[in-house]
DNA sequence: TGCCCGTCTGTAATAATAAA
DNA sequence: TTTATTATTACAGACGGGCA
């Protein structure tokens, strides 16, 4: 453990980092290269005892540059946008935030973080594609290091339940979860004529066919009373499934003969 | 030279829907 | 638990860069 800095220190080692940052370059800058800047503007003191209170305080002082540089970029976009007199959706949201927007504050904290977070996965791209093609080359790993990975899938389910109901209990602490549930459960499909004709609809996700087709099965009492599993097949049931008969199992499965991926142009 | 940290990649789990 | 589906999320391993 390094020793910390008094207020004083702070507030002085703090403005000289700003300095350096301001005239450094942000895409080359270290933490070393700051704190030996830092060493050599207070004439050559060696910082070593407190250096991990020094390496916060860049970190901090990194991090406030950036989203000050972030926040003169959407500044000055939005000055061009204005000057344009904006006649976009887009402009009109990005007016009303700057001007009158009840809760400023708010929006500029989320402005900040998703600059930051842009930046991040920015970051996290040009390092794939350097991993990437570093892989190819010739790596430590060999790139065919796929199936070795492959083989630990036991202990995942596990932790990966336990993360879950974890979080569940944690929520107050942090921020919620983002796990948008939903993801391809909500995607819509188009129908086949015959599905199409049964549900009333031309599209529906996957659940909605089968909650529509249930419905179809309670409304007009289709299931087997022997074998509630067996579905008897009306008319409209039969042009879909091709039988006098299915099972609910099966039913499900031949569902998706009958729905076609909805092509965006 | 070796450790630590950040990032990427691949894999598995999860989400909805029904009834038995 | 079974059936089918897929986008999203979390985890673990691997690797590279920075630093001492």
């Amino acid at each position: 453990m390094s020793a910390p800095l008094s207020n004083s220190e702070e507030k002085k080692f703090a403005a000289i980092i700003d300095a350096i940052l301001e005239t450094a370059d942000l895409e080359t800058i270290s933490q070393r290269k700051v704190r030996q800047a830092l060493e050599g503007r207070l004439g050559g003191r060696d910082l070593s005892d407190q250096k991990d209170a020094i390496k916060d305080l860049i970190q901090t002082r990194f991090e406030a540059r950036l989203s000050q540089d972030a926040q003169e970029d959407e500044d000055s976009e939005t000055k061009k946008r204005s000057s344009t007199n904006g006649t976009s959706r887009y402009d009109d949201d990005a007016n009303t935030d700057a001007s009158a927007s009840p809760e400023p504050a708010r929006k500029k904290v989320k402005r900040s973080s998703s600059a930051e977070d842009a930046d991040a996965r920015l970051a996290a791209q040009l390092q794939a594609q350097e991993n990437s093609l570093a892989r190819s080359r010739s790596t430590r790993g060999g790139g065919t290091d796929k199936k070795a990975v492959k083989k630990k899938k036991a202990p995942r389910k596990k932790s990966a339940k336990k993360v879950k109901s974890e979080d569940d209990s944690d929520v107050e602490g942090g921020e919620p979860k983002k796990k948008r549930s939903g993801g391809g459960f909500q995607k819509p499909f188009n129908l086949s004529p015959a599905l199409s004709e049964l549900t009333g609809e031309t599209q529906l996700s996957r659940p909605g066919v089968v909650k529509s087709l249930w419905a179809h099965i309670k409304a007009n009492d289709l299931q087997d009373p022997n074998d509630r599993r067996q579905i008897l097949c009306d008319e409209k049931m039969q042009a879909i499934f091709k039988q006098t008969k299915v099972d609910m199992f099966r039913m499900n499965k031949e569902i998706s003969n009958h729905l076609y991926p909805v092509e965006e142009a």
